[in-house]
RNA sequence: GGAGAGGUACCCGAGGGGCCAAAGGGGGCAGACUGUAAAUCUGCUGGCUAUGCCUACGGAGGUUCGAAUCCUCCCCUCUCCA
């Protein structure tokens, strides 16, 4: 393809280009060769389950892939296997190499739900880090300066603050340049809290001889709640191992700003239909489904995916009754009070929670609004409960 | 080693003897509305055998009729100095 053409494509979504110029020069030399890029992007092996943010990336590396290059996924494993003790907030245990592989693993096993398994190549950076002798390390240290490395903005603001830098800081960023020289990487993806970490690999490049690579950076995905970045520990993730429903229905309560942006970094949609998308012409509601279909139809089938934008339409436009909903039998021993059987059937966490929904009119009985927590369910028969618009359970007592 | 600041609910953060189950914001939940679990607006947001009781402001004691607030000791975090 045309290599502005690819550029175009690379670009979109992207937050930075390191620098285009090169990248373009990259590309049409690739084209006038017929030799692939080799695109490198690294992952760190230590949590192995993946939300859409850590997707990002990886998205990228597909559309590479589409253009005909050459994707080296690199499993960090050399840094896990130490155990970084950087930061206060854990000590991580260092991970054994059963861990790294484990984990490698399903990593991996993840990842090929976007990228092409045959196209892309795993490689593991202990392979060559280990090798290296403390006279290689130190003739690696030699290559880049402590002025150079202080110009990294955690540790500026760290010196400047007189707050403590380990040395071995200084290492990982210069084992990730490293990893770059050995696996002579034309382009290197990241996010971009990880900009100076790649710059490090253009440098120890150039000094190696070798022609630096070209750094993309990536924004860092913003979670549901549209402010904070995706991640697990904030509990605004979509997790790409969730079920199809849970990633279809967090999809469609993106707000609408929030789903331009992952249109661009979470979509294999064309460019056009984008753009039909951010100038209005798609229904927000619609262009959303269509996304949170295509998201879930990724990880979990076009069936699933179909099932669960059926379920949601049938729950939120029509509101009816999901044609699956989970019986509770309790224990008549407990009595057959509403609040208690909230909490017994996991619809409320405590009975004044339970007793607060009812009070605000959260919760039905077999379709109907009630108001007294303290009403007697039929201890005899089965009783739908709804609590919200999403949560239903079947309650019959024994 | 010395000096100072601080630790409050899921998070941030106010409160400095009773009116404090603790302002305000965020998050979460519910309701209204709708285009949807968008946006906006409203309410709720420690527990319980429930007009009362219990537990809770870093931990342990103490003063007081009464302590998140005052005192003592301890633990932890941060800042400055050597």
């Amino acid at each position: 393809m045309d290599p502005k053409k690819q550029l175009e494509i690379i670009k979109r979504g992207t937050s930075g280009i390191i620098t285009e110029g090169e990248l373009l020069k990259k590309l049409a030399t690739s084209a006038a060769k017929g030799r692939p890029l080799r695109i490198k992007a690294g992952f760190d092996p230590t949590a192995p389950d993946l939300h859409l943010g850590h997707t990002v990336l990886i998205h990228k590396l597909r559309h590479f892939q589409e253009l005909g290059h050459h994707v080296l996924l690199l499993i960090g494993d050399f840094t896990g296997m130490i155990g970084d003790p950087t930061g206060k907030s854990e000590t991580r245990k260092p991970l054994t190499r059963e861990d790294v592989k484990a984990n490698a693993k399903t990593y991996t096993a993840q990842v090929f739900k976007i990228l092409d398994e045959k196209k892309t190549e795993v490689v593991f950076n202990s392979e060559w880090i280990e090798r290296l002798t403390a006279v290689d390390m130190v003739n690696l240290a030699s290559r880049y300066t402590v002025a150079r490395m202080l110009e990294r903005d955690d540790f500026h603001k760290r010196y400047a603050e007189g707050r403590p830098i380990a040395i071995h800081e200084f290492i990982y960023p210069l084992i990730q340049g490293y990893d770059s020289v050995v696996l002579k990487s034309d382009v290197e993806l990241g996010g971009t809290d990880q900009l100076f970490n790649l710059l490090v690999g253009r440098e120890l490049q150039r000094e190696m001889g070798q022609e630096p690579q070209a750094v993309i950076t990536m924004p860092l995905l913003e979670g549901t709640d549209g402010v904070q970045k995706m991640s697990k520990s904030l509990g605004n993730y979509i997790g790409i191992a969730e079920p199809a429903s849970e990633i279809f229905g967090k999809v469609m309560s993106i707000s609408d700003e929030l789903m331009m942006k992952y249109y661009d970094l979470l979509s294999n949609a064309s460019s056009e239909k984008i753009e039909e998308i951010k100038a209005g012409r798609t229904h927000p509601r619609d262009a959303k489904a269509a996304l949170a279909s295509e998201i879930a139809e990724r990880y979990w089938g076009i069936e699933a995916a179909e099932k669960a934008r059926e379920d949601f339409s049938n729950l939120f436009k029509k509101r009816e009754v999901p044609d699956v909903v989970e019986e509770a039998i309790l224990s008549s021993a407990d009595g057959t009070g509403l609040a208690k059987a909230l909490v017994s059937a996991g619809l409320a966490s405590s009975t004044s929670e339970a007793r607060r929904l009812v009070e605000q009119g959260g919760v039905k009985v077999d379709g109907a609004k009630v108001t007294d927590w303290k009403m007697e369910l039929p201890a005899n028969k089965a009783v739908l409960v709804q609590v919200g618009k999403r949560f239903f359970k079947r309650i019959s007592f024994s």
